[in-house]
Parts: structure tokens; sequence; C-alpha cells
RNA sequence: GGGCUCUUAGCUCAGCUGGAUAGAGCACCUCCCUUCUAAGGAGGCGGUCGAAGGUUCGAAUCCUUCAGGGCUCACCA
């Protein structure tokens, strides 16, 4: 039983003997730091239930607890507030029985529990990542994880929306203006080629409409009318045909912008257990609208098209497929989600890692899926995040102000090398651990700069505070987590006999970070049951500093007692192991020196 | 216009189910490198929590209204 609801129920006990009241709950907190105690209990609560004066009934309750529970040492109350000052010993035991598991705060995998799919990325092929993607890939990559350490089984997966009249774009410049182009040819990642390509059938288009306007035309007709737009809504129904040659084009240029991908992917740490392409999937769904309508969930106009009904819940009318019989977006993704639990029949829940300009569109589909009568409909969640904006405003990508992912990951490693060139900090490294640590530092500061914001929060992206390394930064935690490794290796060297004494006295700063530690394990379950990594985040700087308070107050390797020393050296190393195991949630690696 | 969402220090952000005097970092000021990595620490300055009402012992937090920003309401994806 936990130290917690030992209390809750020796709390109730005490109100019962002295008050005759059964209470339904009891509320705790963490003792404010200006006030002595570890925990606190609120009274004020209990004014419904116990008549009395809040201090004389926090005075009766403590008094209760120091005889009735071991844990408790002393409590003081403070106007309506019992605060709690628990017995070291609770925490040595916390200390002894976790310091030596690598996995602090990880849950074991319950497989009883259904598993639950993730979903992040999924891009258009049309065009490179952009820094838009970083901050739906590092969400969706780091929920993944949170979901795993609190125990779930979880899938990772992405759906490529590789068809569709954007590639047919690139794939008809491509054969206009391409002559033969590859990425080999041009030594440029594949999807920056097609994403080249793109960019020319815009400018292309843009010409002819003009060219039309001149000619007489209204600018809506120009835009209807322009024939390289006709030549790819034709390219388009062509493939959809299955005709060899535009098929043949479609896989080499996609081909093309996967390899780019991936290695984007590989050099931004995040991967995927499964993949789903939409030219698998688009004509997924109608069986299910078939099936819905019989059932009176949807319904059927006049000219043929079927719609979701959705009134009732304030929402409006959707349609769920077009009156030529063909498929829409909405319908695509009840065909898909259905179909990943009959590919992953373990699945009972879905995260959708996407921008909040889908929120309707998501809160439409969980309904619908529900209206089928799917069991695991309740367990959809839409992982909704911001917008990443520029301090010159928003990403526009006609305007060209889109930050590329790849440009920027290079940006942050090359800026984590000037600052250390600076400070000198990386002097007698090799050159290529030097450059390995520049593009972990780099990315750490990305990865957390991204990642401890509230996701339904617009990022303001200001490259030059992005590649901060002072303060709530990933490079500061990264940095104190090699300067205990530091400490830890010099330790090595020394032999130690003594054992850690039940007598053992804790120094303020060591029951802070023992009282911190303990939380990691509640922070990751409820990261996972709100999906945010932001807590995650929050939770390891506030133990990063605490540690460096305690680094700087407390001497770690000149104890006075080789008991001491050895204390203080292993809660070091727990430190450090929190550390790392929190930054592993959120995709940072943690470097061994710097 | 309807729906959703955001607004906290000069800037970037925390603030969990309502709780004690609102918390960090950056910037600015003062101290601390003969002591385990100063990418650090100790302290100072800085707030009518967008505005106004309401709910109650108690509101940044819940409710209502208003203001401002964003997203969305396609037989597009």
């Amino acid at each position: 039983m936990s130290l917690q609801t030992t209390l809750v129920n020796q709390v109730k006990l005490a109100v019962n003997k002295n008050y005759d009241v059964e209470l339904p709950t009891v509320e705790f907190q963490a003792t404010r730091k200006d006030f002595e105690g570890d925990i606190t209990v609120v009274v004020f609560p209990m004014l419904k239930y116990v008549k009395g004066n809040p201090v004389e009934i926090g005075e009766r309750i403590g008094t209760f607890l120091v005889e009735s529970v071991d844990e408790v040492k002393t409590f003081n109350v403070v106007k309506g507030f019992l605060n709690i000052v628990i017995h070291d010993v609770y925490y040595l035991e916390f200390f002894k029985s976790n310091s030596e598991n690598q996995q602090f705060g990880f849950s074991e995998t319950k497989d009883s529990d259904s598993a639950i799919m993730v979903e992040y990325s999924s891009p258009n092929t049309n065009k490179p990542l952009h820094l838009g993607h970083i901050r739906n890939n590092l969400l969706g990559y780091s929920v993944a994880e949170i979901l795993k350490a609190s125990g779930k089984k979880v899938y990772k997966t992405q759906i490529i929306n590789d068809r569709g009249i954007h590639i047919c774009k690139s794939m008809l410049a491509w054969q206009r203006f391409g002559e033969g182009e590859t990425p080999d040819s041009t030594e440029l990642k594949g999807d920056k080629l097609v994403g080249n390509y793109y960019v020319k059938f815009d400018q292309e288009y843009k010409k002819e409409i003009k060219q039309l306007v001149s000619e007489g035309q209204t600018e809506e007709e120009a835009k209807k009318q322009a024939p390289i737009l006709i030549e790819a809504q034709d390219m388009l129904r062509k493939w959809e045909a299955g005709d060899a040659e535009i098929v043949a084009l479609w896989n080499k240029m996609n081909g093309w912008v996967y390899q780019g991908f991936d290695t984007t992917y590989k050099n931004l740490g995040v991967d995927f257990d499964k993949l789903y392409y939409e030219s698998q999937t688009y004509l997924l769904g109608k069986e299910f609208v078939a099936e819905g309508l019989s059932k009176g969930v949807f319904f059927k106009k006049e000219d043929g098209s079927v719609w979701c009904d959705l009134t009732d819940e304030g929402l409006d009318e959707k349609i769920v497929l077009r009156s030529d019989g063909t498929a829409v977006y909405m319908t695509q993704d009840i065909g898909t989600a259905i179909q990943r639990v009959k590919d992953f029949p373990d699945v009972g829940g879905m995260v959708y890692t996407v921008g909040n300009e889908q929120e309707y569109h998501f809160q439409v589909l969980f309904l619908i899926i529900k209206k089928l009568g799917f069991d695991w409909a309740d367990n959809l969640y839409h992982l909704s995040y911001g917008m990443v904006d520029l301090p010159s405003g928003k990403m526009k990508s006609r305007e060209g102000t889109v930050v590329d992912a790849d440009d920027l990951i290079v940006e942050m490693a090359k800026t984590a090398e000037s600052i250390s060139e600076e400070l000198g900090k990386l002097d007698g490294y090799s050159e290529n651990e030097k450059q390995e640590l520049y593009n972990i530092i780099g990315l750490g500061a990305l990865k957390y700069y991204i990642l401890k914001v509230d996701p339904t929060r617009r990022i303001l992206f200001n490259p030059e505070d992005s590649i901060d390394f002072q303060g709530n930064t990933g490079p500061f935690i990264q940095y104190t987590y090699a300067r205990i490794k530091s400490i830890l290796r010099k330790a090595e060297s020394l032999v130690f006999t003594a054992e850690i004494s039940e007598g053992t006295k804790l120094h303020p700063k060591e029951k802070e970070l023992l009282k911190q530690l303990q939380l990691f394990p509640e922070v990751i379950q409820s990261a996972a049951s709100n999906h945010s990594p932001a807590l995650i985040a929050n939770y390891t700087y506030d133990l990063v500093k605490s540690f460096n308070s305690f680094y700087q107050n407390v001497s770690i390797l000149a104890a006075d007692t080789p008991a001491e020393k050895q204390f203080r050296i292993k809660l070091s190393s727990f430190v450090a192991t929190t550390i790392k195991n929190s930054c592993s949630l959120l995709g940072i690696a943690v470097p061994e020196r710097m």
C-alpha cells in the first residue's frame, strides 16, 4: 500500500473517531517550500462534513497520524493546512528499493491490456518535411514512448499520403522539365528533388493563369482552365485507371521521396512499426458506409450522396460518400481505422497526432465510428497541436518562409558547435566525437524547445532562443547528466565498504531530490493519460535544478564519512538514471561527457 | 454568424482534480571559479493572471458576458 493510501485511510479514521463522521475524500498537496513538511492535508473541504474550527481539526488529525502511522514524524497546522513531516527512513527505503533499478519509472507492459496505436507524421509525398512536421513527429514519438513507459503496448504508425493531385503535379513537372534528373544525378535528397518540381509546377501554373487572364478570361476560369492543371488531372485519372507508364513514374518518384524521408526520420530519431499508404487505403470504408446505411446510421439524399446527421450532437450533417459513389476523406478515415484494428486485433485505442485545423474532422470521425458500434470508439484521441510560428509570422510555403526539417537539424548542430567551441568545452576530443556530440546537443535543444510547450498552444519558434543552452533547455539537462557521469567516473576508482545505514540523516537537499525522484512514476502515468510530453519535460527540468542546487551545496566526493560519500554518489547515480529515462521519453539522447 | 481554442513578468513558458505570499528561464543588477565540468549556483528587480460580473470559506483555475489572436464550419485532403 502506498503511503498516500495509508494516509487517506488514517485521516478518515481520525475524523471518524473524533467526530463520528464518514469522510468521502481527503485532499492532499505537496507542502509548499516556505512551510515545514512534506505533504499537506487540506482541512477546509472537511468543513462541509465536520463542524468545527479547521485548526483544531487539523491538530486532532495530526496527533492521530503521528501515533498511527510510522512514517509520520511530526506535524504542524497553519490555518486550514495540516503539514505532515515524513520520516527520513521512508525516503531511504524508497531509495534502497529503487536506486539500482535501471528502468526506474517504467512500468512493465501489461499484455492483458489492449494496445494503443499512435499515428504521427503522415506527410504528403510532394514536398520535404518542415518545422511543422517536426513538431508533429516529436509529439507523436514522445507520446508513444510515454504510453509504453506507462505499461501500454504501443504500435507507432503513419499513413503516407502518396496519392492524389499533388503528386501528379510533381510528376508532370518532372516529365516536362526534368530532363531525366534523379537524386543521384543532382546529388539532391529525393524528397527535395520532387519538392522542387512541385514548386516548378506551381510556377508554370501561375504563368498559364496570367496568360489566360491577359487573353480575357476571369481569374476563376483561368485557374480551372490552365492546360497544365488539366493535364495533371488527366494524369490522376490515368493513375486511378492503372496506366502502366504513369504508375511506374509514380512509383519511381515516390521511391525517391521515401528515401529522403527515411534519412530525415533517422536524423530526427523517430521510427514506425507499421506504414500505411493512402494509395492502398483510399478505397476502404465504402462497405462500412453501406453497412451504416442499412443500420440507419447514415441516410441517402436524392442525388445519391450519403450523409451522417450529427445535429443531435450539436454538429451538422457530414458527407460520407459522394453522389457518384466515390469516397471522401472521411470515408477513407473510417475504413482505415477499422482496417487497423483488423490488422492488429489487440488494438483497443488510437492516438492521432494531427494539427488542430483538423479538430472538427476528428470530432466527427470519432462520433461516426461510435455510431457504427465499434467498442474501441471511446478510446480514440486526437492529439491536436498548434502551428509553429516564426518571428516573421506564419510559415508559408508560397512565400518560401518554410523552415526545412533537414536544414534546421544541421543548423542546430552547427550552432551547438560554435557555442561549444567558444566555451572550449570539448577540447581534446576527436573530430568524430565532437561532431557526434554537436548532433546530440543540437537535436536535444530542438526537441526540448518544442516538447516543453503544451501542444494546444501555438509555438513561436525563435531560432535564437531555441539554440539557447541556459536554463530550461535540452542542453542544460544534457550537461547536468554529463556532469553527474563525470562525478561517477571519478568515484569509480574509490572503494567503499560502508553500508547505507537506517540512521542516515538526510541533508535537506538530499531529501528534496528523493522527494522529486519518488514522483517520477506518477508523472509518467499522468503524462500518459494527458498525452503530454510537456509534463515530462518540466519534471525533468525541476529535477535537474534540484540536482544542481544539491551539487552546489553538498560536497559529493569530499563527504565527511565514507557512508555519506557512498550515499551521495549512489544518489547522484540514481538522479542520472532518472534523467536518462526521462529524456528517453522525449527522444532526447544524453551524452556521457560533454 | 455557429463551434473549438488561446490570452499569466519586457520576452519564452510552467502552474495537476479550485487552496497558503503567483513560479521558472531569458534579459537587467549584486555576489560565488586554489573546491567533483561556471552550458552552473545564491540573491535582487519585475505581475490588477486579457476585462467585467458570478459561484464559495477560498478563483489564474469553475460558470456567464465581453475584447483580442488562431483554427474550423467543401461532393478538398
